[in-house]
Parts: structure tokens; C-alpha cells; sequence
DNA sequence: ACAAAAGTGTTATTATTACACCCATGA
DNA sequence: TCATGGGTGTAATAATAACACTTTTGT
């Protein structure tokens, strides 16, 4: 029908994971103009016949190898300021993927450079490429916030992890550091929040750990949560 | 950059009420093909120079002539399908909007027919066109979702109201009913939620009602939680 | 006086917090 | 045996849920 405006769509990604105790998120140094030499989020069109969370998850494979059955992907948010890209009118639908901390930090076909960087470290002091910034601080913060009432952190763990890696995840996405006695309690009674293993490990030192599974529940009754808020 | 795949981009609108004790939406039949006569939510093609937000915004207004300062109005999600629109490759991005009862149900002058209906028959029985049966149900359990830990519910109601006029939004929108006694102890109590006036009224029936404003908050501390779920 | 809805008090149950303390391993 | 972290017990506090009861209006 008729005429309408054409813009170009793409998908980009917040791929966070917790790597040397840190929250850490994927960033691609751009070869070329706009913004030549900067970081940016990774991301790319949407082919013609593609449904977006399948160009999300393409993306994430061409740029870190992890696929689609080794993290959490979901939608974001979308973005669309006239001038957020000064080539041309780009929507952008964002999507975060939460992983574990990955064999290879960069295994890119498509960037030139790739790297894990802390996202303290990204949404402090340097510029993100285009409205990146913003983009990743609402990735980080709907991470933050999901992980008071679902259970994610556990798609920051390895498929066997143990109570104290679950732990590790809040104290390094919320910055604070829950009882290990409680969090303990809480993770194992929570219905369907984690699993238990017949194995265990010893592999953070000490009494050796029971290793769990993530459970099969979406919700977390009753929630996790952080201290008050304004 | 170069050559890239030209999409059409829509806003379309949730658009949610509390009116006749039911949840309501705001659809909109179509007066052309595809899906001629049937309901749809209201939208249109963002503009070449207008930002996602002011699209919404300038949809809302011309659908149902209320201004951004009388709704709550927050981005849903995208929706990019490649065949969810027959004609061209469309990719939406949804919004709901939360409004008190209008004065005028529908006061278009884009929409040949507009009208509120209850978001229980439309998800049951009839069929929306394209894919607005999902975006509606997305758009309904954020609404539902977000009543639990925000002072979201206090956009359901008019500029002052009563806690009774606010615990019926949870009774509608989550078909349960919260214990009177207890609701009006939390609501009240609860940093941000709601704020007191000097005005009551009797316009309930019984004992005069205090009238009450909404509070500062963005957050609920401790949140409203609906019973146990899976 | 009565119905109807607002609002307060009270108690049992459940969840959170802050610890003390024991357990099982490696060195 | 000691250090290290895993895991359980317990008591104080806080939040929730259920419901008795008083208050203030309209009729």
C-alpha cells in the first residue's frame, strides 16, 4: 500500500557475562566512520526474511561463537532517535544475552576487534559509539532487576555450578554481597530455583560444594531482594 | 553501511483501562485490507524525523485525544515477523498506555470505529488482526506484572481517588481481590505509593474516603505480591 | 435505626536477618 | 592440626494474612 518511510533495522547486542569478578559486557572496536576506532555494542542489520530475535541470535553466533542453546537471549528495548546514526535512519532492537564466562573471549569471524570489558568501566569513563551508553546501561539495569525475581544468575553459571558461584553472580551484578548461610537457604528451598546434583567439587577450596543445576521455575517465590530503594 | 534492507516502522498502542469493572483495550476496525472489518490495536508509521516515543505519543493523541500528561505511556516491545504484515516487511514497536476512564470512549478523528473492550473477550474469542491477539497479551501481563512491584495501578485512576478506587484496579487487572483491611493498611503505609489530600468523599457509598493523590515512587518496597505461581 | 463502606487492632504465620556453630576437605 | 569454605540451627525482627471490631456517613 501506499508510501511510508523506509528505514534500515538492526539488532544489537548487550552480551554480558562475569569474568574475573566483574560484570563484563562484549564490546567491538569499529573499523570505520562513524565513529572509526570507538567501541561499540556488537550487532548488524536484519536480513529481509529474518524475524529479529533470529537476527539476535545470528549476531551473537558470528561474533562470539556461543549459540543459541548457551545463553539467555531476550529483547531489550528498541531505539530510534532520528539521529542516532548520521548515515541514516536505523532503528535499533537491542537484546541482552546472558552467558558464562566463555573458553574464548573473542572468536569473531565479522570484528575486527572484539573484548570483554567491565561495564563499570564502560558506562563511567569511556563513549560508547552512537547511543551505546544508553543502550547498555538499560541491559545492565533489567539484569540488575531480574535477578531479584527470576532465576538468571543461573545463566551466568556453567551448566554444574555451586551455591557460592550462584552467590557470586549477585555480589558482582548487584555490588553487594548477600550471607552466604542465607543465600544458601534461600537458593536451595526456593522451589525450582536450582537443582541438586549427585556430584560435588572442591574446587573453590574447603569442604567440598554439592554442584546444582538452574531449575525449571521462571519466577522466583518469593523474590531476592536488593535493600531499599528510592 | 551501503546497502541495507528498507523496513516500514509502526508504533502501535496497548491501550488499557479500568472501566465497568473490567480491564479494557482500545481497538480499532479496520477500514482497508488486509484484515478489513476486523479489530486491530491503534497505530501508524513512525515519522521520517520523529523519535519512537513521540510516535507513540502522537498516535495516542490522535486516536483518542489524550495528551501524554494524563497516561501513563511506556514501550512494550518489537514485533518484526517477516509476514506478520502481507504487504511489506513491517517491524512494530509496541506501547502501553494506562489511562483513567475517559470522559469520550472514542474521540478519534483518524479511526473510521473505535471502541473499548474487555481484554478477556478479546484474548479469548475473537481474533485481532495481524499479530495484535500476542502484542495485547504481552502488553496485558506487563500491566499485571508491573501493578506488583511499582505504583504503576495508581495510573488506572483519576488525579485523586480513593484506596478503594485503587484496590479495584488489582481486582480487575489481576482478577483477584486483595483483603480491604489489609490493602488500605499498604497502600497507605508504603513510602511513594500514594499521598494523602485534606478532600474525602462519599461517592462509594458508606463512611466518606479519604482522597488521595499518587505518591513519588518508582518502586514498591516491599512489592505486592499476588499469590503463588509456577 | 440500619446498611454500607472506611479504617484500626490483634494475632498467627511466614520470611528476613544476623549470627553461632559444626562439617569435610586439602595442605 | 589448621585453614578454608560448605552447610545447619536459632533467635530477633519484619511482613503477610485473616478477621474482629469501631467509625462515619446516606437513607
Amino acid at each position: 500500500m501506499a508510501e511510508f518511510p523506509p528505514f534500515a533495522v538492526t539488532a544489537d547486542l548487550v552480551v554480558l557475562t562475569v569474568r574475573d569478578d566483574a560484570l563484563q559486557a562484549l564490546v567491538i572496536r569499529r573499523g570505520e566512520p562513524p565513529y572509526e576506532g570507538d567501541w561499540a555494542l556488537p550487532g548488524g542489520f536484519v536480513r529481509p526474511d529474518e524475524d529479529l530475535d533470529a537476527a539476535a541470535a545470528r549476531e551473537l553466533a558470528e561474533e562470539t561463537g556461543i549459540s543459541r542453546d548457551h545463553v539467555h537471549l531476550e529483547q531489550l528495548a528498541s531505539y530510534g532517535a532520528p539521529d542516532r546514526d548520521p548515515r541514516m535512519r536505523v532503528v535499533t532492537v537491542a537484546y541482552i544475552a546472558l552467558a558464562a564466562d566463555l573458553p574464548s573471549p573473542n572468536a569473531g569471524t565479522d570484528a575486527a576487534d572484539a573484548r570483554w570489558q567491565p561495564v563499570d568501566e564502560l558506562l563511567a569513563g569511556r563513549r560508547l559509539a552512537f547511543d551505546h551508553t544508553r543502550i547498555l546501561r538499560d541491559g545492565v539495569e533489567r539484569a540488575r532487576a531480574k535477578l531479584e525475581y527470576t532465576p538468571l544468575a543461573t545463566a551466568f553459571c556453567p551448566r554444574e555450578f555451586t551455591i557460592a558461584e550462584l552467590r557470586r553472580v549477585y555480589e558482582v551484578v548487584w555490588g553487594a554481597a548477600p550471607d552466604p548461610r542465607n543465600f544458601h537457604r534461600k537458593a536451595t528451598k526456593t522451589e525450582g530455583f536450582v537443582e541438586p546434583t549427585e556430584r560435588t567439587t572442591t574446587r573453590d577450596g574447603g569442604r567440598p560444594a554439592r554442584l546444582y543445576r538452574a531449575g525449571r521455575a521462571h519466577h522466583l517465590h518469593p523474590p531476592l531482594l536488593r535493600g531499599g530503594e528510592a
